[in-house]
DNA sequence: TATACTGTTATAATATGCATATAACAGTAA
DNA sequence: TTACTGTTATATGCATATTATAACAGTATA
């Protein structure tokens, strides 16, 4: 698993681990059952607290993604589609609410959005 | 200039004011060379520090919205305010190319995009 | 059973960002 | 001079993120 870290990302390093441990389960680099790396194992090769690393595996954990056995490891949760589905949909959320900030600080109108939404989904109607 | 902050928002009021005084401009609510509040006034009104409010003040100046003159005020930039919307409509572009994007390829139809589009944008006038 | 791995928990310390209060300083205009 | 402007310095409170350290607990295996 290749995992960057940015001490100067605005992110919190928990969320960047979050991100790119889900960004592996959906490349299949990470497979059904497999086991994680161990938080000690992993906070080692980031040069991170094992503290962070299993605040990012906590949320996977209420996520859903990984199941947590105390004493054997972090394995991933066999797939599970609705819940991909769920987690692009928020990714699609997010970049939606990004585009409501810009329109709403720089004068552009919902129907100018929908218009550019229009020309990119190819002329489906809203 | 009405504008409202809360305190439970997960935006830092510094941000809010610089929202709501971005909106301001681009209605022409506040015009070019127009005088802002005063540090001091406005943190009156609002119940904020001043401090505060020249921190979204500063930030506002940085990216070329307002000018400070001490011992004079805070004044609207005259500006090309269809040069930034050119690049707000691009950037918003670009957020739109990557939902769809990850709708293609996650079973996430245009329907469902529109949805959160409605929700997100929702009881909003423009 | 001893060991070497796993994860868990508690505590304390540090850093950063946001917001505040207060006080003093500096420029502008009447 | 007075009364507005903005500026700067210092200190405090608070929340969140991250860290180090140490002790504890479960699992697998030689």
């Amino acid at each position: 698993m290749d995992i960057i870290i940015s001490n100067s990302s605005s992110s919190p390093i928990y969320e960047q681990l979050k991100t790119a441990i889900k960004q592996a389960i959906f490349s299949n680099e990470l497979k059904e059952e497999e086991m994680l790396p161990s938080v000690r194992m992993l906070a080692n090769d980031l040069k991170i607290s094992f503290l962070t690393v299993k605040k990012a595996y906590d949320e996977l954990e209420k996520e859903g993604f990984i199941k947590t056995v105390q004493g054997k490891g972090s394995f991933v949760t066999p797939k599970n589609l609705d819940l991909i589905r769920e987690e692009k949909l928020k990714e699609i959320q997010k970049y939606i609410e990004q585009i409501y900030n810009i329109s709403k600080t720089s004068n552009i109108s919902k129907e100018e959005v929908i218009e550019l939404f229009k020309i990119i989904f190819e002329g489906e109607d809203f």
